[in-house]
DNA sequence: CTTACAGTGAACCACATGGTTCACTATCAA
DNA sequence: TTGATAGTGAACCATGTGGTTCACTGTAAG
């Protein structure tokens, strides 16, 4: 349970950026190098992979070298996690929020009352 | 379309830390100053004023000072557009590995039918 | 009026991030 | 063998982050 806060902590970090947002929509329509994603974001080798590096840590992303290539695809983790973090909370959010519907709907039947009552 | 990206990267930014995600969840159960949360999580005021800034700052969190105490609630964004970027991407996620299983199915027919073809 | 309390802002700290360049290795191709 | 290509790693840089302390303002309460 300790690792599922610190693994949020990534993932959520991994998708913070919007080079490495770009790298998995690309990815989730073909497989690319290193030096395909590098060129596509107009930025160093080097700089690419440390974006690659860190969405594999996330288990977004994987890769395999073979000969001189690194060709990278998407990873085995898809999301799951996060879209119920997300979704789980979005309850917690339209709880609230029917609530203070509620609320202001009492208040409207309150207010109608109210002026009812004074007419009398 | 290009604030679209922006707010993505502030929100998931804002989720990528493990005491702001806490802080949602309280807000979640009940409103509360910035005092409260300062010592439910174990922090300055200063520190936790921060948290709360950024979380304001993503739109997940508002906030009103009365008197000399600022209460915070959870705010108007519902996270409605980051579950919609995971969804979309976990469906690209699916079909790509859809794919990979219709490969490993045709794989083992062609297998099947290698041995068979063999065996005659 | 005085004291305590809630929050704020500036300054500081150690460390992480997003990017670069440069030097290097390993592989492919002529 | 010689050269070009793909990636890697170390070092560096500016900026951001998560936290602190300290000095301050404004508000509540005796």
């Amino acid at each position: 349970m300790v690792h599922y806060q610190a693994r949020l902590d990534t993932t959520f970090a991994a998708l913070s950026d919007v080079t490495r947002r770009g790298v998995l929509e690309q990815l989730g329509g073909s497989d690319a190098s290193i030096s395909d994603l590098a060129q596509r974001f107009h930025m160093t080798l080097t700089g690419m992979k440390k974006h690659v590096s860190i969405l594999e840590q996330a288990g977004l992303v994987s890769t395999e070298k073979v000969g001189r290539v690194r060709t990278c695809k998407l990873g085995q983790r898809r999301l799951e996690e996060e879209a119920a973090w997300i979704e789980q909370h979005r309850q917690l959010w339209s709880a609230r929020f029917d609530a203070l519907d509620e609320l202001v709907e009492h208040l409207k039947r309150k207010e109608k009352a109210d002026a009812q009552r004074k007419r009398r």
